[in-house]
RNA sequence: GUGGCCGUAGCUCAAUGGUAGAGUCCCGGAUUGUGAUUCCGGUUGUUGUGGGUUCGAGUCCCAUCGGUCACCCCA
C-alpha cells in the first residue's frame, strides 16, 4: 500500500456504484435549474488569486488559510484553485458584459477546492451547484431562489432540511453597526479570548458566534445589527418573507447567521439538516449587491446560492430505494467455432436500434458466461451457440422472470427485440 | 490548524504478547449448452507504512500516512 500512489487527501474517487446515484442527482438538479429559467455557464477552475482575495475578503478563513494558491512561474502569475463559484461567475459576467441587455439567471456546477481538514461532508475537493441572478434588485428573486430550493428537496427525496434566514442589511448599515460593535468589543477586551481578539477588527461579526461563555457574555450585550437597519433594508426583507409565506415555505430567523464570505448583504440564508453531524449546511447563499463594483464592474445587484453535492448525495444515500439500478437490456453470450462473429454483429445491430447491450468478452465456460449475464443485471440473455449457429437462430432467455426461453431467427432479432424486452420487463 | 477514536483478505469483521481466521465476493465442480437458490472444493494478506521494546508484536511504545468524530469553518 505504501508503495502505491494514493489519491490526494480530501479528494475522493467516486466509484461506479456511487456514480449511478451522482448522475441521477445531477440529472434532477440540472433539469430543475433549467426549469426555473437558469442558464448554464462554465468558468475555469483556476483564477487569479486576486479575484478571490477581493471578492471573498482578506480576513475570511477561506482566503486566510484555505486556498490552494501558487505562483505560475511560466507566466509570473499568482493563481488559485477556485474555493467557490460566485466570484468567478461575477468576473465572467463583467468580462463578457452579460448583463448589458438585461438581468440574467445563471447556473454552474463543478468542483471547488479548500484546504481544510477533511471530515464527513467536508472535503478538499468538493462539488457544488450554484445559481446566481444578476441585475435583479428586488426581494422577489431572493424569494425565488429560496423557494426553488424548497421545491428541489422533495424531488431528491429529501426531508428534514430546514431554512434559516437573516437580514444583514446594507454595507453602510453594517459599517455603522460594525464600528459600534468594535467599540463595544474593545471596551470589554479583557473578557475576549485570543481568537476573538484577533477577529475583533478583521471580522467582528464572527466574534458573536463564539462558543466561549465569557465571549458570549460580551456578545450578548453587544449592539444588534437589527437596530441599525434602515427602512429600505427592512422593507426588502419583509418582501422576501411575504413571498416565502405566500409559497408556504417555512423558515426560522437566525440573527446569528453570518456568512463566511464578505460580499453578502441584505438576505442571507442556509438550508440545514441534522442528519450529517457537524457539516449540516447543505445549501447556502444570499444577496451580494456590491460585488460587481468590488470586482471593477458597474453596479449590478446579485443574489445566489451554492449547494454541496457530496452532502446532498450523502442524504440521498439514506433512501437506498431511490438509487436507480442501471441494467442492460441484454447480455450476449457465445460459445463455439464461428459464434463470436454472429454474436458480435447481433449486439452491434441491437445497439444501433437503441438498446443497451453488453457483449460477453474474455471467454469462459457456458456456465460462467451465464453467471456473468446474471451478474450484469441484464433483462435478457442472448445465446449464440453451435446449435443456434447451424439453425441461424438466437436463443433468448429472460433472466428476471417472465417467460420461457425461445429461439428466433437471427435476422428477426433486431426487429422483434423491443417487444420481447417489454414482455420480459412485465 | 488542535484534540479523541480507528487502520487485519476486494468488502464486513474475528484473533490473552505465542502457527493470521470467519462470512461475503471471486474461481472451479455437482452427466456432455443455461444464471440467481442448494451442496462440495479452492485462492485470497509484506496485519497502512517506518522505526523501537521483547526470546517472540496484528496486539505494547514512537513517528508517519490515511479514515473518522469534535473544535473550527462552510457547501
Amino acid at each position: 500500500m505504501s508503495k502505491s500512489l494514493q489519491a490526494i487527501r480530501g479528494m475522493n474517487d467516486v466509484l461506479p456504484d456511487d456514480m449511478a446515484l451522482w448522475r441521477s442527482f445531477s440529472a434532477i438538479v440540472e433539469a430543475w435549474l433549467e426549469r426555473w429559467g437558469y442558464r448554464a455557464i462554465r468558468m475555469p477552475l483556476v483564477e487569479n488569486t486576486a479575484l478571490f482575495r477581493r471578492a471573498i475578503g482578506e480576513a475570511t478563513d477561506i482566503v486566510e488559510k484555505e486556498m490552494y494558491s501558487w505562483r505560475d512561474e511560466l507566466n509570473a502569475e499568482e493563481l488559485t484553485l477556485r474555493p467557490e463559484g460566485t466570484a468567478s461567475c461575477v468576473r465572467a459576467a463583467i468580462e463578457h458584459s452579460l448583463v448589458y441587455d438585461g438581468p440574467k439567471r445563471l447556473w454552474y456546477g463543478g468542483p471547488m477546492y479548500r484546504h481544510e481538514r477533511p471530515q464527513k461532508g467536508r472535503y478538499r475537493e468538493f462539488y457544488q451547484y450554484g445559481a446566481e441572478a444578476f441585475g435583479f434588485p428586488g426581494p422577489d428573486v431572493d424569494a425565488e431562489l429560496i423557494v426553488m430550493c424548497a421545491r428541489l428537496w422533495p424531488e431528491l427525496g429529501l426531508k428534514g432540511i430546514r431554512l434559516e434566514l437573516n437580514n444583514i442589511g446594507s454595507a453602510e448599515e453594517r459599517a455603522r453597526h460594525r464600528a459600534d460593535l468594535v467599540k463595544h468589543l474593545e471596551a470589554h477586551e479583557g473578557k475576549l479570548d485570543a481568537d476573538a481578539k484577533r477577529r475583533m477588527h478583521a471580522n467582528p461579526l464572527r466574534v458573536l458566534d463564539s462558543k466561549n461563555p465569557l465571549v458570549q457574555e460580551v456578545a450578548a450585550q453587544a449592539p444588534l445589527l437589527a437596530g441599525y437597519l434602515g427602512e429600505a433594508s427592512l422593507a426588502h426583507f419583509e418582501g422576501v418573507k411575504k413571498l416565502l409565506a405566500a409559497s408556504g415555505v417555512e423558515f426560522t430567523i437566525n440573527p446569528r447567521l453570518v456568512r463566511g464570505l464578505d460580499y453578502y448583504n441584505l438576505t442571507v440564508f442556509e438550508w440545514v439538516t441534522d442528519a450529517l453531524g457537524a457539516q449540516g449546511t447543505v445549501c447556502g447563499g444570499g444577496r451580494y449587491d456590491g460585488l460587481f463594483e468590488q470586482l471593477g464592474g458597474k453596479a449590478v445587484p446579485g443574489v445566489g446560492f451554492a449547494m454541496g453535492c457530496e452532502r446532498l448525495v450523502a442524504l440521498m444515500k439514506e433512501n437506498p430505494d431511490r438509487i436507480p439500478a442501471a441494467r442492460p437490456d441484454a447480455y450476449v453470450l457465445h460459445q463455439g467455432e464461428g459464434t463470436l462473429e454472429v454474436a458480435f454483429t447481433i449486439a452491434d445491430a441491437l445497439r444501433r436500434a437503441g438498446h443497451a447491450v453488453v457483449m460477453h468478452a474474455g471467454g469462459g465456460s457456458f456456465k460462467s458466461q451465464m453467471k456473468k449475464a446474471d451478474a450484469s443485471g441484464a433483462w435478457l440473455a442472448l445465446i449464440v451457440g453451435e446449435d443456434e449457429l447451424r439453425a441461424g437462430d438466437v436463443s433468448v432467455k429472460a433472466l428476471r422472470g417472465g417467460g420461457d426461453q425461445q429461439r428466433i431467427g437471427r435476422v428477426r432479432v433486431a426487429g422483434e427485440f423491443a417487444a420481447i424486452l417489454e414482455k420480459a420487463k412485465a
